[in-house]
DNA sequence: AATTATTCTAGAAATATATTCTAGTCATGG
DNA sequence: CCATGACTAGAATATATTTCTAGAATAATT
């Protein structure tokens, strides 16, 4: 196993400290201590603050529409692109729950600084993706007749929001026992009723 | 109608610049700036910037609570109180987007601060509110058996998600009009099936 | 009304943070 | 062994936040 270079070891460093500390209160200082990286290297990597975020968010989307993706092949039914819609989700925020409560911080950050418009253009692909998958069942009727934006809001709503929570240390309930729970209502709530 | 204090007049162009420029780029400068205030007058009325972040999102979510709270007076039925949850959240979102906004990005923010555990406690206020005002028809048995966290979060997460991406003008489907839908969805996956 | 206390406003000064800049070191290919 | 480009270093600079001292306005007290 090749040693992490210094770009991941910034990267895992201010991640740490955004965890640890929240991402307003963390300073270049800090993940300059934690890295042992230098001023100098740090900028060179990436140029400014915002970057660092930038690269750390994006490249946990990206690893979660990898798993999302690797999922499809196998879902060979409307229930289960539905219900894998809501077990990726949440398989993926247990297993990395500090990556991910960071995600879930960060978007509008992301999405307000200079590399908005690549987030965007990231998430209209993965949505895009997500319709593509999901249109032959759509077009047999297999589910309830919904606005685009109101069928993804409802698959997913309920899984986005027990994850906050349970990030934020808000929530009684174990994320990982209510899989398969929101997976089903998931699936009841868009399927036809016919 | 009285003037607003010198305080208001500082949260309400902060709100301004929060929204025009977003929450990290505004600098107290400009605050102080739109305002009209000084940096002293600023200073005494809220001690740092993370205060007046803070102040901002509590009055929101006050005026919120305050809106459900009302309206729980008069839903007399198990499927109206649910529904009131949803409706009351779009139709306050609708009402007050800029604020809404500002308020579904900064929950962090104000959660890591100083302020987090006021914060906290009022949502836990919030949350038991809503637990008492339901209480009863659960004993009745007219809701599926569900975690209190999920419970929650399967009502009020479309809700949420869409209104974020509503917000972001991220949205095809305008809010507004997906109000009785969500409503209506959330109720029937949270009645009882028998 | 005069006096005192309190709240509020002001802006300069001090501190903290982010970013730029110049000068290197180190590895690699010619 | 030199040249090149990727990388590191930290001092210097630019920005932003916060503190501090002092004065103005308002309210309370005698």
């Amino acid at each position: 196993m090749a040693r992490p270079s210094r770009k991941d070891e910034i990267l895992q460093a201010a991640l740490a400290c955004f965890t640890e500390h929240g991402v307003d209160v963390t300073t270049i200082e800090m993940i300059r201590d934690r890295s042992g990286a230098s001023i100098g290297s740090l900028y060179h990597h990436f140029g400014n603050k915002e970057r660092i975020i930038a690269a750390l968010y994006l490249a946990g989307t990206a690893q979660y529409a990898d798993l999302l993706q690797r999922g499809f092949v196998s879902a060979t039914s409307a229930e289960a692109c539905v219900k894998l819609l809501v077990t990726s989700h949440i398989d993926w925020v247990v297993a990395n729950p500090d990556w991910a409560r960071f995600i879930l911080h960060s978007r509008s950050r992301v999405e307000a600084g200079e590399m908005g418009e690549a987030l965007r253009e990231a998430n209209r692909q993965h949505f895009a993706q997500i319709l593509t998958a999901l249109a032959e069942y759509r077009q047999q009727g297999l589910f309830k007749a919904l606005p685009d934006d109101c069928f993804a809001s409802v698959v997913i709503g309920p899984a986005h929001d027990l994850a906050r929570n349970w990030l934020a240390g808000r929530s009684q309930s174990e994320l990982g026992e209510c899989r398969e729970l929101l997976a089903q209502i998931a699936w009841d709530s868009v399927k036809s009723s016919g």
